[in-house]
DNA sequence: ACAAAAGTGTTGTTCTTACACCCATGG
DNA sequence: CCATGGGTGTAAGAACAACACTTTTGT
């Protein structure tokens, strides 16, 4: 055992839609090196804590959400030398999908969080500070890539949703408008996707909407696709 | 900059397909602890060395190939404390996969190397060291599902092969008989998945056989489908 | 009545599957 | 000639895309 010892972090990619468009949450922050900047929230993993229970701690710190019923999963792991000023540290990546609850971001240690558009982000890769606005790519065609074979798309949703509730995660992600008629199909008719709760609300406007909530499926067959 | 030094080691998942079989490459262990149990190759990543060139490093240790184009990607990272009985280690979890060479796996500094059939040791949860079982569980999976809508099954090949030694690749690694005919035409038709070189070899028996190599494509359009 | 969104029907096209069939070689 | 694997044709069925059309609400 004969090692160089190395800071662990998990950082956190958190996602949510939001006004019909894909968001991050970001924190400004308050400190060198790259003081200002956008970054992503993260923090070391503690010595007797597993890499996983690391990014459910700071999610909570960060979110206020009792994270237990959110969906998280790890993505890759980032170990450049020099991809952090202080010192050799190697992050791992977890990304964090949230409902667009009222929560106000309750702000924690770190300066000022809040939500920021993906698309904005990604246009510019000077915006995030060390090797963020990579881990942000990557995270989020992760998220992309996922919502065609899995039902993940649920998990932006709240309990009960309506399909076109839904359709609108799917366009927010992929930036890309669907069929409203054929989406709905699909996804009704898509095995243990979705199941209808018998409830119908009216606040999306027009006839009113069957609810539904996320079914037992964690693959989807046939895919759902992107053009 | 207050954090717990933790060892991190890039672990190795090397698979190849040889006599119609999925198979990965172990050594034994030859010091406490799991001695004398199969495990997966691996070591420590060095202070000014990047994860994947430590990978890299680790996998022309073991296998005495040069690494440059054999296919190599990262899959997870495990850290739970205990894992390592030695200390805290986390270990960021490669998967490579290699052609079928005639290299007789070059013996290093670890005891003995040798090549298993994935089937046998995903079959007995005991069979390997640390969580290794768990690793190689999740990396066999992550490249079973990369077949289906990547170019990937060619890494298994050599610079040139027939669409029936391709055709072995799946066969082997989804573990299942796929219909010759249609794979042929799907495989051939899908733009960018293999050129033709224009030669022809009889080593597969019969009709003589076209050879490919690799295309461009990085996705497949549409997907190849397990059942 | 009208706008807006939910949801169903239909039609032509494309993809998939299963399998019949012919081709080109070695023995 | 025959066995072996390479490769093409084809027809039935499934999935998909585009869009006309009906339903049920709020205003």
């Amino acid at each position: 055992m004969d090692f160089e010892p190395m800071g662990v972090a998990a950082d956190l990619i958190i996602l949510t839609v939001r006004d019909g468009s894909l968001q991050v949450l970001l924190i400004r922050r308050g400190i060198a090196p790259y003081k200002g900047r956008w970054a992503l929230p993260g923090g070391f993993v503690r010595p007797a804590e597993d890499l996983e229970t690391a990014a459910r701690r700071e999610l909570a710190e960060e979110t206020g959400l009792g994270s237990d019923r959110i969906h998280l999963e790890q993505v890759a792991t980032y170990g450049q030398p020099g991809r952090d000023p202080r010192g050799r540290v190697v992050s791992v990546a977890y990304l964090a999908l949230v409902p667009d609850l009222p929560t106000p971001v309750a702000g924690s240690d770190a300066a000022s969080a809040s939500w920021v558009g993906v698309a904005d982000v990604l246009g510019d890769p000077k915006r995030l500070a060390f090797d963020h606005h990579r881990i942000l790519t990557d995270a989020v065609e992760r998220a992309r890539a996922k919502l065609e074979y899995s039902p993940l798309a649920t998990a932006f949703c709240a309990d009960e949703f309506t399909i076109s509730e839904l359709r609108g995660v799917y366009e927010a992600v992929w930036g890309q408008a669907l069929d409203p008629r054929n989406f709905h199909r699909k996804v009704t008719k898509t095995e243990g996707f979705v199941t209808p709760t018998g409830a119908t609300t009216t606040r999306d406007g027009g006839r009113p909407a069957q609810l539904f909530q996320r079914g037992t499926a964690t693959t989807l067959h046939p895919p759902l696709t992107r053009a």
